[in-house]
DNA sequence: CTGAAAGCGCTTACAG
DNA sequence: CTGAAAGCGCTTACAG
């Protein structure tokens, strides 16, 4: 039984009636022939053609996701939250992977290469009459102008666009609450291994990192930020740099727990302890945080919170609900065994 | 511009010929007319509805993707071999979510109590016509009953089910190949630290792991056996007790890089270093092999190749083309510096 | 409360 | 080579 029409046959009655009681329409059908019809759909276990009801409809419940790269570890835990909302709410989602992060790394500007393949999943999503699009960004940056305009809702998450919606963590609110946690433990030379500065998201960082230290009356150093590409190879030469200065620092913020991670190994093999000797405070909890030795106190991100926000921010949209177009959800710290109380040591 | 229909008119033709140069039927219009359609085709920037011919042609060129857990490590590798092949001959993927690592871990027999939400999640699928179903499991195990019998293509991914197609890695040839590679740096005691007995994956890798011993005319012994639970904390445990034995392994070969690097740890607490004195091999080859210290070497599943595969397979079977029921795709040892000749040590 | 009819945007024999 | 017509499985005013 495959069709609203056999059901009809069946409970002798239209096709109109049967979907009327598909449909909850409770006021349009009595109750009798309504239990007679569901009944029938019980037994024939029948399922109404969704794809018919969508070209009638105009509206397929659908929201297409174009994730930059799924194997990234922001992604899964963005779509996780997604597909959350999508459950819900009776969406589905079709999905799309660039594989970017392969494909060019951290060399974003090779993103341009990519522009015809990233239209046609766009164009193939649009022909699938998708209610609305989802770009789920691999790292937070400026992703304006890898898609092109169209007329459905779209909406980033984990990367934003000019004058496009897009949600995503609060760098600075993260970076005063990490810089802070530092502060409280009684540390008073917090250095800062940064991420390159043509990122809006280490900008951000770094102004939280600011204001948490002006906030304390404590003095903002140049020499104790240094600026590394985000990878562990070059954590670990940060690392070593900081440690080999006449100024050692009693704490090191990274920007990321690779660069972290890279500066903790550095420590380590100068002979100085993690955390006894220099805390060390990551960000983005990564998996591995919790396998390293000293486990790593880390920054998680609200990744499920911001994909389930990105999909209801987006259905909203459809459904031409008022919306905010700049989402930015608080992170919180995790605290492990990487960062604790300053205690003097042999410098001064 | 947004209907077959309306390019015609302005191609002063029927719906019927535009339909046709849409879908290379070049033997049935002129190359004149199917110029000039395609001209207007590009002006107007006109996008077939593929939700009306799929309605028309009773096929969508969608795969239903159920995936146990997206954020489990193997997961989004998996889906990116299926998106590969999808993009590669015009499928998308459909994907449904069903994260059940974190409500129900490595508690198995739990996966009863969401019955009814894989049901619907596969109902919903159904009911979008995906022309087949990929069903992508967390952990490689025996997935018999988790989805009702349905008329449309389904396989299994990481997992299996009774009489049903799966993709998986060849857990035996892979641990054969662990345990060669030891026994080819010179070690002549190799403890295991095995997963549960109740899991086939597990029993197949000691299976390997046996044959690669006997191949040698090496003694398979007991005590150089112990079994774990897959965790980080219980690789510590077993790790310690192998240290502390009186005979004293010269590796060992844990069955997932988590059990591994918690013997690692263990090891190094002892104050023996890896791989000097103990060397020791993971499997799984997750990402944060390479910043752990030593960086350990590892198995490297096959997970793309599998998502790959599946696709294909699924789209050979909904093609009705002969396909082959149980695949099993070869691993890589991934050499990293956790393991390395055995020179003789202290003990005997 | 129920049904006949039109139509969503395509495709596909078929006739010419 | 081209077009008229029917139909995929639904929904929705509308008439009764």
């Amino acid at each position: 039984m495959n069709t609203i029409k056999e059901i009809a046959a069946l409970a002798k009655v239209s096709p109109a009636t049967v979907s009327n009681v598909l449909n909850n329409r409770n006021d349009q059908v009595s109750s009798e022939t309504r239990e007679k019809i569901l009944e029938i759909i019980r037994e024939t276990n029948f399922k109404p053609n969704r794809i018919a009801k969508s070209l009638r409809v105009n509206r397929t419940h659908t929201i297409g996701v174009i994730a930059e790269d799924i194997t990234v570890f922001n992604t899964p835990s963005i779509i996780n939250g997604i597909n959350a909302f999508s459950e819900q709410n009776n969406y589905r989602i079709i999905l799309n992977d660039l594989g970017l992060n392969e494909k060019m790394g951290h060399n974003f500007s090779e993103i341009t290469r990519f522009k015809k393949t990233i239209d046609g999943s766009l164009a193939a999503l649009l022909s699938f009459q998708v209610d609305g699009i989802i770009y789920v960004g691999l790292h937070p940056r400026d992703v304006t102008g890898v898609l092109p305009l169209v007329d459905k809702p779209v909406l980033y998450v984990g990367c934003y666009a000019e004058n496009q919606i897009s949600v995503n963590y609060d760098d600075k609110s993260a970076f005063y609450k990490a810089t802070k946690t530092l502060i409280d433990l009684g540390h008073d030379r917090i250095a800062l291994i940064a991420g390159p500065s043509d990122s809006l998201a280490a900008e951000s960082r770094l102004a939280g990192y600011k204001a948490a230290l002006e906030n304390q009356d404590m003095l903002y150093r140049d020499e104790f930020v240094v600026t590394g590409d985000w990878g562990f190879e070059s954590g670990h030469k940060l690392g070593k740099l900081l440690v080999d200065s006449d100024k050692l620092p009693t704490a090191i913020l990274a920007m990321n727990d690779l660069m972290a991670i890279g500066a903790v190994n550095a420590i380590q093999a100068s002979g100085l302890k993690v955390p006894d000797d220099i805390s060390v405070i990551g960000f983005d909890n990564r998996e591995f945080c919790q396998y390293t030795k000293p486990s790593l106190t880390t920054v998680q991100l609200p990744l499920y919170e911001m994909g389930y926000m990105a999909a209801s921010t987006l259905i909203a949209l459809v459904d031409n609900e008022d919306i905010n177009r700049g989402i930015e959800l608080p992170c919180d710290l995790i605290a492990r065994d990487s960062a604790g109380l300053h205690h003097d040591y042999k410098y001064n």
